[in-house]
DNA sequence: TAGTAAGTGCAATGGAAGTGCATTTGTTAT
DNA sequence: ATAACAAATGCACTTCCATTGCACTTACTA
Protein backbone atom coordinates (compact mmCIF):
# COMPACT_ATOMS: atom_id res chain seq x y z
CA UNK A 1 0.00 0.00 0.00
CA UNK A 2 1.62 3.42 -1.50
CA UNK A 3 1.62 6.37 1.59
CA UNK A 4 0.00 9.71 -0.02
CA UNK A 5 3.76 10.58 0.45
CA UNK A 6 4.54 8.22 -2.44
CA UNK A 7 1.81 8.74 -4.50
CA UNK A 8 2.87 12.42 -4.55
CA UNK A 9 6.83 12.06 -4.76
CA UNK A 10 6.05 9.44 -7.81
CA UNK A 11 4.53 12.44 -9.51
CA UNK A 12 7.03 14.86 -9.11
CA UNK A 13 5.03 16.95 -7.05
CA UNK A 14 6.67 18.49 -3.64
CA UNK A 15 4.88 17.46 -0.28
CA UNK A 16 2.84 19.61 1.84
CA UNK A 17 0.91 19.36 4.47
CA UNK A 18 -2.24 21.02 1.97
CA UNK A 19 -1.68 18.65 -0.43
CA UNK A 20 -1.77 15.92 1.82
CA UNK A 21 -4.82 16.44 3.29
CA UNK A 22 -6.41 17.42 -0.11
CA UNK A 23 -5.36 14.17 -1.53
CA UNK A 24 -6.68 12.35 1.54
CA UNK A 25 -10.19 13.89 1.21
CA UNK A 26 -9.89 13.14 -2.52
CA UNK A 27 -9.47 9.53 -1.80
CA UNK A 28 -12.35 9.47 0.71
CA UNK A 29 -14.55 11.33 -1.35
CA UNK A 30 -15.58 8.17 -4.03
CA UNK A 31 -17.24 10.81 -6.16
CA UNK A 32 -16.51 13.89 -8.16
CA UNK A 33 -15.71 17.16 -6.00
CA UNK A 34 -16.23 20.81 -7.18
CA UNK A 35 -13.48 23.73 -6.08
CA UNK A 36 -16.43 24.75 -3.40
CA UNK A 37 -16.71 21.37 -2.04
CA UNK A 38 -12.97 21.58 -0.92
CA UNK A 39 -13.61 25.05 -0.17
CA UNK A 40 -16.45 23.65 2.39
CA UNK A 41 -14.12 20.68 3.50
CA UNK A 42 -10.99 23.02 4.19
CA UNK A 43 -12.31 26.10 5.49
CA UNK A 44 -8.70 27.54 7.00
CA UNK A 45 -7.49 27.32 4.06
CA UNK A 46 -7.51 30.06 0.79
CA UNK A 47 -9.37 29.51 -2.13
CA UNK A 48 -6.53 30.21 -4.17
CA UNK A 49 -4.57 27.61 -2.50
CA UNK A 50 -7.05 24.83 -2.94
CA UNK A 51 -7.76 25.99 -6.73
CA UNK A 52 -3.95 25.92 -7.51
CA UNK A 53 -3.23 22.48 -5.77
CA UNK A 54 -5.87 21.17 -7.75
CA UNK A 55 -4.47 22.67 -10.85
CA UNK A 56 -1.12 21.25 -9.76
CA UNK A 57 -2.49 17.63 -9.57
CA UNK A 58 -4.18 18.13 -12.63
CA UNK A 59 -0.93 18.82 -14.59
CA UNK A 60 0.32 16.03 -12.57
CA UNK A 61 -2.02 13.52 -13.77
CA UNK A 62 -2.80 12.63 -10.20
CA UNK A 63 -6.94 14.13 -10.96
CA UNK A 64 -9.06 14.73 -13.49
CA UNK A 65 -11.71 17.50 -14.71
CA UNK A 66 -15.21 16.59 -15.67
CA UNK A 67 -17.69 18.57 -16.97
CA UNK A 68 -20.95 17.01 -16.69
CA UNK A 69 -23.09 19.20 -17.89
CA UNK A 70 -23.74 21.30 -14.66
CA UNK A 71 -21.98 24.33 -14.81
CA UNK A 72 -19.23 24.09 -12.62
CA UNK A 73 -16.22 22.12 -13.24
CA UNK A 74 -15.52 18.57 -10.82
CA UNK A 75 -12.43 17.08 -10.06
CA UNK A 76 -12.17 13.22 -9.76
CA UNK A 77 -8.82 11.12 -8.75
CA UNK A 78 -7.37 9.29 -11.72
CA UNK A 79 -7.23 5.46 -9.86
CA UNK A 80 -6.26 2.03 -10.96
CA UNK A 81 -7.41 2.04 -14.90
CA UNK A 82 -7.80 5.49 -15.31
CA UNK A 83 -4.61 6.26 -18.04
CA UNK A 84 -6.05 9.96 -18.04
CA UNK A 85 -2.68 11.35 -19.63
CA UNK A 86 -3.47 8.83 -22.91
CA UNK A 87 -5.78 11.30 -24.90
CA UNK A 88 -7.84 7.89 -25.97
CA UNK A 89 -8.58 7.00 -22.41
CA UNK A 90 -12.01 7.54 -22.32
CA UNK A 91 -13.90 6.32 -19.41
CA UNK A 92 -17.42 8.13 -18.99
CA UNK A 93 -19.19 9.85 -16.06
CA UNK A 94 -22.57 9.76 -14.79
CA UNK A 95 -24.27 12.33 -13.52
CA UNK A 96 -26.94 11.43 -10.61
CA UNK A 97 -30.03 14.26 -11.43
CA UNK A 98 -31.12 13.43 -7.50
CA UNK A 99 -27.95 13.98 -5.54
CA UNK A 100 -26.09 15.97 -7.62
CA UNK A 101 -23.26 13.76 -7.59
CA UNK A 102 -20.89 12.95 -10.07
CA UNK A 103 -19.27 9.26 -11.30
CA UNK A 104 -16.16 8.43 -12.89
CA UNK A 105 -17.62 4.97 -14.39
CA UNK A 106 -13.62 3.81 -15.16
CA UNK A 107 -14.73 0.59 -16.10
CA UNK A 108 -16.87 1.63 -19.05
CA UNK A 109 -15.20 2.82 -22.41
CA UNK A 110 -16.85 5.18 -24.61
CA UNK A 111 -17.61 3.31 -27.53
CA UNK A 112 -16.22 4.32 -30.91
CA UNK A 113 -17.78 7.59 -32.15
CA UNK A 114 -17.72 7.98 -35.69
CA UNK A 115 -17.97 11.37 -36.96
CA UNK A 116 -18.47 12.41 -40.77
CA UNK A 117 -15.79 12.78 -43.61
CA UNK A 118 -13.81 15.38 -43.06
CA UNK A 119 -13.86 15.64 -39.62
CA UNK A 120 -10.80 14.69 -37.13
CA UNK A 121 -12.16 13.42 -33.48
CA UNK A 122 -9.38 13.36 -31.12
CA UNK A 123 -11.07 13.57 -27.83
CA UNK A 124 -14.25 12.20 -26.46
CA UNK A 125 -16.55 13.77 -23.22
CA UNK A 126 -19.45 11.98 -22.32
CA UNK A 127 -21.65 12.09 -19.63
CA UNK A 128 -24.56 10.24 -18.54
CA UNK A 129 -27.41 11.85 -16.43
CA UNK A 130 -29.83 9.98 -14.65
CA UNK A 131 -30.22 8.38 -11.48
CA UNK A 132 -27.43 6.63 -9.63
CA UNK A 133 -27.33 3.37 -7.61
CA UNK A 134 -27.93 4.78 -4.54
CA UNK A 135 -30.71 6.69 -5.40
CA UNK A 136 -32.37 4.39 -7.32
CA UNK A 137 -32.35 1.49 -4.88
CA UNK B 1 -41.81 27.02 -46.15
CA UNK B 2 -43.26 27.99 -42.85
CA UNK B 3 -42.87 31.73 -42.00
CA UNK B 4 -40.92 32.57 -38.60
CA UNK B 5 -44.07 34.00 -37.51
CA UNK B 6 -45.78 30.43 -38.15
CA UNK B 7 -43.16 28.57 -36.11
CA UNK B 8 -43.20 30.63 -33.50
CA UNK B 9 -47.14 30.76 -33.03
CA UNK B 10 -47.05 26.91 -33.52
CA UNK B 11 -45.04 26.94 -30.24
CA UNK B 12 -47.35 29.48 -28.66
CA UNK B 13 -44.01 31.87 -28.28
CA UNK B 14 -45.74 35.06 -28.90
CA UNK B 15 -44.39 37.32 -32.09
CA UNK B 16 -42.43 39.98 -31.42
CA UNK B 17 -40.00 41.74 -33.58
CA UNK B 18 -36.83 40.92 -31.46
CA UNK B 19 -38.23 37.30 -31.67
CA UNK B 20 -38.12 37.28 -35.13
CA UNK B 21 -34.98 39.07 -35.65
CA UNK B 22 -33.53 36.08 -33.37
CA UNK B 23 -34.96 33.04 -34.58
CA UNK B 24 -33.78 35.09 -38.12
CA UNK B 25 -30.32 35.16 -36.40
CA UNK B 26 -30.47 31.33 -35.56
CA UNK B 27 -31.06 29.78 -38.44
CA UNK B 28 -28.58 31.89 -40.49
CA UNK B 29 -25.94 30.69 -38.35
CA UNK B 30 -25.55 27.12 -38.88
CA UNK B 31 -23.05 26.63 -35.91
CA UNK B 32 -24.12 27.07 -32.30
CA UNK B 33 -24.10 29.93 -30.65
CA UNK B 34 -23.15 31.62 -27.33
CA UNK B 35 -25.43 34.38 -25.62
CA UNK B 36 -22.68 37.31 -26.46
CA UNK B 37 -22.71 35.93 -30.11
CA UNK B 38 -26.29 37.15 -30.44
CA UNK B 39 -25.18 40.18 -27.81
CA UNK B 40 -22.83 41.23 -30.59
CA UNK B 41 -25.20 40.61 -33.31
CA UNK B 42 -27.97 43.01 -31.58
CA UNK B 43 -25.92 45.57 -29.94
CA UNK B 44 -29.02 47.81 -29.72
CA UNK B 45 -31.15 45.32 -27.61
CA UNK B 46 -30.30 44.67 -24.01
CA UNK B 47 -28.55 41.27 -22.76
CA UNK B 48 -31.58 40.39 -20.59
CA UNK B 49 -33.63 40.54 -23.51
CA UNK B 50 -31.87 38.05 -25.60
CA UNK B 51 -30.94 35.78 -22.42
CA UNK B 52 -34.66 35.70 -21.92
CA UNK B 53 -35.53 35.37 -25.23
CA UNK B 54 -33.33 32.31 -25.74
CA UNK B 55 -34.65 30.89 -22.61
CA UNK B 56 -37.84 31.24 -23.96
CA UNK B 57 -37.39 29.10 -26.86
CA UNK B 58 -35.33 26.70 -24.69
CA UNK B 59 -38.45 26.11 -22.99
CA UNK B 60 -40.95 25.83 -26.00
CA UNK B 61 -38.46 23.19 -27.54
CA UNK B 62 -37.36 25.60 -30.79
CA UNK B 63 -33.56 25.81 -29.44
CA UNK B 64 -31.63 23.46 -27.06
CA UNK B 65 -28.79 23.85 -24.92
CA UNK B 66 -25.02 22.62 -25.65
CA UNK B 67 -22.52 22.31 -23.37
CA UNK B 68 -19.40 21.68 -25.68
CA UNK B 69 -17.23 21.77 -22.60
CA UNK B 70 -15.81 25.42 -23.14
CA UNK B 71 -17.53 26.87 -20.09
CA UNK B 72 -19.74 28.80 -22.04
CA UNK B 73 -23.23 27.68 -22.80
CA UNK B 74 -24.19 27.43 -26.43
CA UNK B 75 -27.46 27.24 -28.48
CA UNK B 76 -28.22 26.05 -31.63
CA UNK B 77 -31.80 25.73 -33.19
CA UNK B 78 -33.88 22.60 -32.92
CA UNK B 79 -34.01 21.36 -36.61
CA UNK B 80 -35.50 18.85 -38.76
CA UNK B 81 -35.01 15.00 -36.91
CA UNK B 82 -33.80 17.40 -33.22
CA UNK B 83 -36.86 16.45 -31.05
CA UNK B 84 -35.20 18.02 -28.09
CA UNK B 85 -38.89 17.31 -26.21
CA UNK B 86 -37.76 13.65 -26.20
CA UNK B 87 -35.26 12.41 -23.69
CA UNK B 88 -33.93 9.76 -26.17
CA UNK B 89 -33.36 12.39 -29.22
CA UNK B 90 -29.79 12.13 -28.20
CA UNK B 91 -27.26 13.56 -30.94
CA UNK B 92 -23.99 14.33 -30.70
CA UNK B 93 -22.00 17.87 -31.06
CA UNK B 94 -18.91 18.22 -32.58
CA UNK B 95 -16.20 20.96 -31.20
CA UNK B 96 -13.68 22.22 -33.11
CA UNK B 97 -10.58 22.79 -31.44
CA UNK B 98 -9.27 25.33 -34.32
CA UNK B 99 -12.01 27.41 -34.91
CA UNK B 100 -14.09 27.37 -31.88
CA UNK B 101 -16.88 26.44 -33.10
CA UNK B 102 -19.51 23.83 -32.09
CA UNK B 103 -21.67 22.28 -34.98
CA UNK B 104 -25.10 19.83 -33.80
CA UNK B 105 -24.30 16.50 -35.77
CA UNK B 106 -28.14 16.03 -36.00
CA UNK B 107 -27.73 12.67 -38.61
CA UNK B 108 -25.10 10.80 -35.96
CA UNK B 109 -26.90 9.47 -32.98
CA UNK B 110 -25.49 8.26 -29.76
CA UNK B 111 -25.02 4.74 -29.54
CA UNK B 112 -26.66 2.78 -27.04
CA UNK B 113 -24.47 3.08 -23.20
CA UNK B 114 -24.72 0.46 -20.72
CA UNK B 115 -24.25 1.56 -16.93
CA UNK B 116 -23.86 -0.18 -14.21
CA UNK B 117 -26.49 -2.14 -12.14
CA UNK B 118 -28.79 -0.02 -10.25
CA UNK B 119 -28.14 3.00 -12.34
CA UNK B 120 -30.58 4.57 -14.45
CA UNK B 121 -29.51 6.27 -17.59
CA UNK B 122 -32.00 9.50 -18.46
CA UNK B 123 -29.87 11.04 -20.79
CA UNK B 124 -26.68 11.08 -22.65
CA UNK B 125 -24.23 14.15 -23.42
CA UNK B 126 -21.80 13.47 -25.50
CA UNK B 127 -19.07 15.81 -27.39
CA UNK B 128 -16.58 15.12 -29.69
CA UNK B 129 -13.60 17.44 -29.76
CA UNK B 130 -11.40 17.69 -32.90
CA UNK B 131 -10.95 19.28 -35.93
CA UNK B 132 -14.12 20.19 -38.18
CA UNK B 133 -14.68 19.99 -41.78
CA UNK B 134 -13.84 23.14 -43.20
CA UNK B 135 -10.62 23.60 -40.45
CA UNK B 136 -9.35 19.92 -41.60
CA UNK B 137 -9.49 20.81 -45.21
C1' DT C 1 -60.56 50.96 -26.04
C1' DA C 2 -59.47 49.92 -21.37
C1' DG C 3 -57.33 46.43 -18.73
C1' DT C 4 -54.23 42.84 -18.18
C1' DA C 5 -50.59 39.83 -19.24
C1' DA C 6 -46.31 39.35 -21.37
C1' DG C 7 -42.04 41.39 -23.18
C1' DT C 8 -38.24 44.57 -22.74
C1' DG C 9 -34.55 47.56 -20.71
C1' DC C 10 -31.73 49.09 -16.89
C1' DA C 11 -29.29 48.20 -12.84
C1' DA C 12 -27.49 45.26 -9.82
C1' DT C 13 -26.12 40.78 -7.78
C1' DG C 14 -23.84 36.31 -7.37
C1' DG C 15 -20.76 32.65 -8.35
C1' DA C 16 -16.90 30.61 -10.35
C1' DA C 17 -12.45 31.19 -12.50
C1' DG C 18 -8.31 33.34 -12.70
C1' DT C 19 -4.12 36.71 -11.62
C1' DG C 20 -0.52 39.73 -9.17
C1' DC C 21 2.02 40.30 -5.39
C1' DA C 22 3.76 39.83 -0.75
C1' DT C 23 4.81 36.39 2.63
C1' DT C 24 5.88 31.93 4.27
C1' DT C 25 7.66 27.43 3.79
C1' DG C 26 10.64 23.97 1.94
C1' DT C 27 14.92 22.47 -0.62
C1' DT C 28 19.66 22.68 -1.78
C1' DA C 29 24.39 23.90 -1.64
C1' DT C 30 27.90 25.62 0.92
C1' DA D 1 23.58 24.71 10.45
C1' DT D 2 22.42 28.39 7.50
C1' DA D 3 22.22 31.30 3.54
C1' DA D 4 20.13 31.57 -0.85
C1' DC D 5 16.84 30.26 -3.88
C1' DA D 6 12.55 28.19 -5.51
C1' DA D 7 8.12 26.80 -4.72
C1' DA D 8 3.79 27.13 -2.07
C1' DT D 9 0.45 29.79 0.25
C1' DG D 10 -2.67 33.69 1.50
C1' DC D 11 -4.85 38.06 0.49
C1' DA D 12 -6.93 41.22 -2.51
C1' DC D 13 -8.68 42.08 -6.62
C1' DT D 14 -10.54 41.41 -11.35
C1' DT D 15 -13.20 39.42 -15.01
C1' DC D 16 -16.75 36.97 -17.15
C1' DC D 17 -21.02 34.76 -17.57
C1' DA D 18 -25.49 33.79 -15.61
C1' DT D 19 -29.39 35.43 -13.33
C1' DT D 20 -32.89 38.45 -10.95
C1' DG D 21 -35.85 42.61 -9.40
C1' DC D 22 -38.21 46.28 -10.80
C1' DA D 23 -39.98 49.80 -13.74
C1' DC D 24 -41.70 50.66 -18.21
C1' DT D 25 -43.51 49.45 -22.72
C1' DT D 26 -45.82 46.65 -25.96
C1' DA D 27 -49.18 43.36 -27.46
C1' DC D 28 -53.34 40.50 -26.86
C1' DT D 29 -58.32 40.12 -25.05
C1' DA D 30 -62.75 41.23 -23.33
Amino acid sequence: METIEQVLESKNIRVTAMRMLIYKFLVEKEVAVTLSDIENAFEKADRTTLYRTIKTFEEKDIVHQIDDGTGITKYALCEKGCNCEIETDLHLHFHCNNCNETICLTDHKIPQIKVPDGFVSENVNLVVKGICDKCSG
